[in-house]
RNA sequence: GCCCCCAUCGUCUAGCGGUCCAGGACAUCAGAUUCUCAUUCUGGCAACAUGGGUUCGAUUCCCAUUGGGGGUGCCA
């Protein structure tokens, strides 16, 4: 602690009057409402233009916390650094969310929820502090810090503004106003306190008790450049008038959890509880090592890769919410939950080791989804992506919805034995492809027994059932001293021009006898 | 360099001192069913990083080592 500043003083390093008084954002901002256990969660990404499959993941953690409590989930946007701001991003970010059913509530007795609007709490927090000497005007320039890391470094110290490298901690009234008088825009930095060789304690909800050394750094908590915060202090300040009870962030924070709680114990104010998640990883193709996921060689780091692909958003949900609380996947297989909100996620059960990112599981995930659909719940879903991400081949694939809606039909009567080879919608209709005469490709590869077509083409009725025609086929097999599987792939590969389909009948019914005859007729 | 976190099958994990020669799921491999494929069913392979303690007894507790991750910015 130094001597406090002047009101007039502050006034003039602030550039403005301090809007609030301690006091009055109290009484602003409220202790909410709400029942007991409700947890209050944010999500607070920064506008980088880019939604991170990491940051989903917490954002589904913040949500089915608060949701599963009968709390509020809020987003905050942590809009300070004005140099890597994107445009469009804050829409991606909202986007993202909505379609993975991810809502907030945004109550605005407690805004705005735009960082960059908050500069008059931020001020009048960092005005009371200035006051009680807990923080003071830095006059540092760039290069003085240059500097003194570069001694710090050579000498073996750790780096950074702290005790004795901390020149302006100590600069008297006459010395700020020098300062000020030469047209300098101080940072407000914190008065550090602590002490490193004394151990500081802190809770995260996943890890339990943890010790630091104590933080003795004077770290920025208003940047000179902007006025505006850094995140810490803008996380002290943010979470406190928000009322948040729990903060879940990526385990990259962990190592500023003792300033953090440093931070609200000089306010005097009561920490949220922390629960730092795990990295989601991937193991590097050229270091073979495990890494995070990464937003420039990974494109399935990015939440829009999953989105433009069709993958299920429910399926993205149960992959990532498995992970979050890992006994979900067996109660749904046991049946006891129908879905992800159903089962009861437990803090403490969160994992805190980085779980490799498993596309395989995910593709599981994804076909279980996609197999639990009625037909018209499907069709939905893959006309919804197509009018969203969909190119003209594939506007063409749903134009006619009745002939989408008797493909996807395919095998789908018996809810026992579903087909599971629909992953993606992209991906459905690449796989139905051969139902479209535009698409369909004659397969220049397979040796056709013309005579079996033929034979086929003669007694082909299309409005046999199934015993019917397969006794046809039966017959043309014996016929031409063939096995019945020969026939059948002659008329498959002749129909589809793949060796592999669904139930060769429902094709042929599906496909109709003029597309039939047409397609046999072409290739003798 | 310093600080912090983590460590069970290939992967995600269950396990919270004896119930574990470690259970589930994905992946994988066999076999059965089927006109192909997909489904479905049956079965198999496969793990407690290492070394010390503590204890009658360690996967479970403690310490060290190793390995992995993160932090060390007027970025978040």
């Amino acid at each position: 602690m130094r001597d406090g500043l002047s009101k007039d003083l502050i006034e003039r390093i602030l550039g403005g009057k301090p809007k609030y008084t301690l006091d009055e954002l109290e009484n602003l901002f409220p202790a909410r409402n709400l029942p007991d256990g409700a947890f209050v969660t944010r999500f607070a990404p920064s506008p980088t233009g880019f939604m991170h499959l990491g940051g989903l993941y917490g954002a589904l953690i913040d949500y089915k916390l608060a949701k599963q409590s009968n709390g509020v989930f809020m987003l905050r946007i942590e809009d300070t650094d004005t140099k890597r701001e994107v445009k469009d991003a804050v829409q991606i970010i909202i986007d993202s969310l909505k379609k993975f059913g991810l809502n907030y509530n945004n109550d605005e007795k407690y805004g705005p929820y735009f960082q960059s609007q908050r500069k008059d709490i931020y001020h009048s927090v960092v005005a009371y502090l200035l006051e009680q000497g807990l923080a003071y005007p830095c006059f540092l320039s760039a290069q003085d810090m240059e500097k003194i890391r570069a001694e710090q470094a050579s000498a073996g110290f750790p780096t950074g503004i702290y005790g004795e490298f901390a020149r302006d901690r100590n600069l008297t009234n006459d010395d700020i106003v020098a300062h000020l008088d030469n047209g300098e825009v101080p940072s407000i930095r914190l008065y550090s306190n602590g002490n490193p060789e004394q151990r500081i304690f802190c809770k995260d909800a996943v890890r339990g008790s943890i010790s630091f050394p104590e933080n003795n750094e004077d770290i920025v908590l208003i940047k000179s450049n902007d006025g505006l915060p850094t995140y810490h202090f803008a996380h002290l300040c943010d979470d406190h008038f928000m009322r948040t009870t729990h903060v879940i962030r990526g385990e990259e924070w962990l190592s500023s959890l003792p300033l953090h709680v440093q931070l609200f114990r000089m306010m005097g104010w009561t920490a949220p509880l922390y629960i730092h998640t795990s990295t989601i990883d991937k193991i590097d193709s050229e270091t073979g090592k495990q890494r995070k996921l990464s937003k420039r060689h990974d494109p399935e780091a990015n939440v829009a890769f999953f989105l433009r692909d069709g993958w299920p958003t429910d399926a993205v949900i149960d992959y990532l919410g498995n992970i979050a609380s890992s006994g979900y996947e067996e109660a749904k297989n046991k049946g006891v939950v129908k879905n992800f909100w159903e089962y009861e996620t437990k803090p403490k059960k969160i994992p805190m080791s980085g779980a490799l990112f498993d596309m395989k599981k995910l593709e599981w995930w994804s076909k279980e989804f996609i197999a639990s659909l009625s037909v018209p719940e499907l069709v939905n879903y893959v006309v919804d992506w197509v009018r969203d991400y969909g190119d003209d081949v594939h506007k063409m694939q749903v134009a006619d919805v009745n002939y989408l809606t008797s493909i996807l039909a395919i095998e789908r009567d018996n809810p026992k034995r579903v087909r599971k080879d629909f992953i993606t919608w992209h991906q459905t209709l690449g796989e139905i492809a051969y139902f479209y005469d535009d698409l369909y490709v004659k397969n220049s590869e397979y040796e056709f027994n013309k005579t079996v077509l033929n034979d086929f083409l003669s007694v082909y009725d299309e409005n046999d059932d199934k015993d019917t025609w397969w006794n046809k086929i039966v017959e043309i097999a014996e016929k031409n001293s063939l096995k019945n599987g020969d026939v059948a792939m002659n008329l498959r590969v002749a129909l589809s021009g793949r060796t592999n389909t669904p139930d060769l009948y429902s094709i042929i019914r599906v496909m109709g006898g003029a597309r039939v005859r047409d397609r046999i007729q072409s290739l003798l």
